[in-house]
DNA sequence: GTTCAATGTGTCCGAATGGACATAACCGCC
DNA sequence: GGCGGTTATGTCCATTCGGACACATTGAAC
């Protein structure tokens, strides 16, 4: 996951999909833990408010990012598909050209920026 | 101004501070029509959502990013400080380096991405 | 067939957001 | 001294968003 607390990148696609920190931790937290109530309580986070972050991305691709299933031994589960792996991926790469090549830049940004805004 | 309507880069800082399209843009009209009005006016902004926009960004900073001042012979105007026009230089660098090194993830993310959610 | 943990879904409410108006203050210019 | 266009600021309201509960459903394991 992205380690650096002081800068998260959110897209905003014309489909109308955000795609943030927030919903990249969530899916590498459901692809490591193999669960979206198990990956929701890891972000502190409702069951319910994680659930509805799924629902959204998987209704903005043709295929979803998240695949579940109800009952069974464990009660159920959750694991991203290979189109979910690529999305976190490319975020993640992202993230990365950012915090790589953008440094500078980024540091300029946060050159005489208050820590507790007027 | 970024011209890729398909997508908007916004940056979270610590500070609290978000500062993504509409703030460069904003920031980049003020410098470019001398007032806080005028641009708000190509925003199809009000100016109240545009002053509170200024204001924002004044305040998380030690040094303000737009100047001001009332009345005179045009009413008054607003101009970038040099701090200004850093911190918008250093966002659209940002956004070329999404746009440019980041083509292909970003063309990847959007591929399979429904026009319209289910 | 009972249990168990997870998925799936509905509803309600407070907070935050943003849009719409309204109004005051300022000051060079005529 | 009035005009005009801009900055500055307050208030109100509809919409949105998120958090908090509540509850039904599923299916392997025992």
């Amino acid at each position: 996951m992205s380690d650096d607390p002081r800068l998260s990148l959110r897209l905003h696609f014309d489909s109308g999909l955000t795609f943030g920190r927030g919903k990249a931790d969530l899916l590498q937290f459901i692809d490591e833990e193999g669960s979206i109530s198990a990956a929701g309580r890891r972000m502190k986070m409702s069951y319910r408010r994680a659930w509805s972050l799924v629902e959204e991305m998987n209704g903005h691709f043709d295929a979803p990012l998240v695949d579940s299933s109800r009952g069974g031994a464990k009660g159920g589960g959750a694991q991203l598909t290979a189109r979910g792996r690529a999305v976190l991926a490319d975020y993640r790469a992202l993230e990365a050209l950012l915090r790589d090549q953008g440094a500078e830049a980024l540091a300029r940004l946060r050159a005489g920026q208050r820590s507790v805004p007027v």
